[in-house]
DNA sequence: GCGAATAATGTGCGCAGCGCACATATAGTC
DNA sequence: GACTATATGTGCGCTGCGCACATTATTCGC
């Protein structure tokens, strides 16, 4: 029994990740970390590029040749950091722009999924949702992670740690 | 409300093929759309080449190098087609034990995020989500792809097409 | 039945995204 | 002040993939 709904999530895992691929694929015209680079980037407390490596998941080459592509793009400046050796990493107006694209996006090619969902279903299913990332048992970094794709202008009530949204005074995350 | 939904399933969903993935790789060194070809070479109705890229949407000189790779494996076979042009692509029985494997696999990583849910609640989150995609309006060959990572010994009553999985006697699948 | 369009596979070439090993500069530590 | 840790950047190569092209087999029009 629980392997038919495990199967179910994975098909509807599958079909969520897709959509959100090929949707930013479109609108950014690169794949890979980048757009969650982009979404991440543009939560504006200046992360480092360590920091922003390990919310990827990648190597620090690559995360350093993921930001020389998005500077390339001018839509992202490298900016002092608080050290000398370390960089801050902030959106262009033009970032900021394709950011608010991408969200968009992303919502509009999820909604499509929900619509045979009566409201009452819809609310159901945000619950069970809720309870299963709640009861997660994750780093920080790691519902960093999770979260690296998510519509901070829609996400109340979301697992994802206060020290790094919210707040907008800059945070450590270690 | 649908809004703060969609963001909920998306992280959910998110959260599922970053762990697919990851199992993936782990288990065949190969990344993209490789295990997906195996999964769905598997069914065993010996698909051609252009059936395979058409799953998997990918280019066709990128299917044909991801046989290469999955031949040069020994995880699958270029057999005789129904032309003498088309090709039937089987597993190797080495093939067919990665396959199992990854199916597996699959499961294995998408139960954790199940567990902290009531029998009733993950009953009522298989319906849920059993609406949403047997709901979805999709051509044949768009649920082949929705379900090209399907285990298909624990998929009942699924909404993909009956003309490719199920039965064995090999369907034109255009 | 024969030439032309179609279908199916395979190849040369290049690009995007990424990791490993290494280099370089700054900050903390004894 | 040397030594380690921290943070970024570079050279190099690999994997997965697409475009343009080539090649062979089938089908279709006449």
């Amino acid at each position: 029994m629980i392997d038919r709904t495990a199967n179910l999530l994975g098909v509807v895992g599958l079909a969520v990740a897709d959509r959100i691929e090929a949707t930013a694929r479109d609108i950014l015209n690169h794949a890979g970390e980048t757009p969650a680079a982009l979404v991440v980037i543009g939560y504006g407390l200046g992360p480092s590029n360590d920091q922003l490596r390990r919310i990827l998941g990648l190597s620090h080459p690559g995360s350093v040749r993921l930001v020389d592509r998005l500077v390339a793009d001018n839509l992202v400046e490298r900016r002092a950091g608080r050290d000398r050796r370390a960089i801050a990493l902030y959106l262009t107006e033009q970032g900021a722009a394709l950011r608010e694209n991408l969200l968009t996006g992303r919502l509009a090619v999820i909604k499509p999924l929900l619509i045979s969902l009566t409201d009452t279903e819809q609310g159901v299913l945000a619950a069970l949702l809720h309870k299963m990332l709640s009861s997660m048992e994750t780093t920080d970094l790691e519902r960093c992670t999770l979260c690296r794709l998510c519509d901070d202008r829609v996400c109340s009530d979301c697992p994802i740690p206060a020290d790094f949204r919210g707040e907008r005074t800059a945070p450590e995350l270690r």
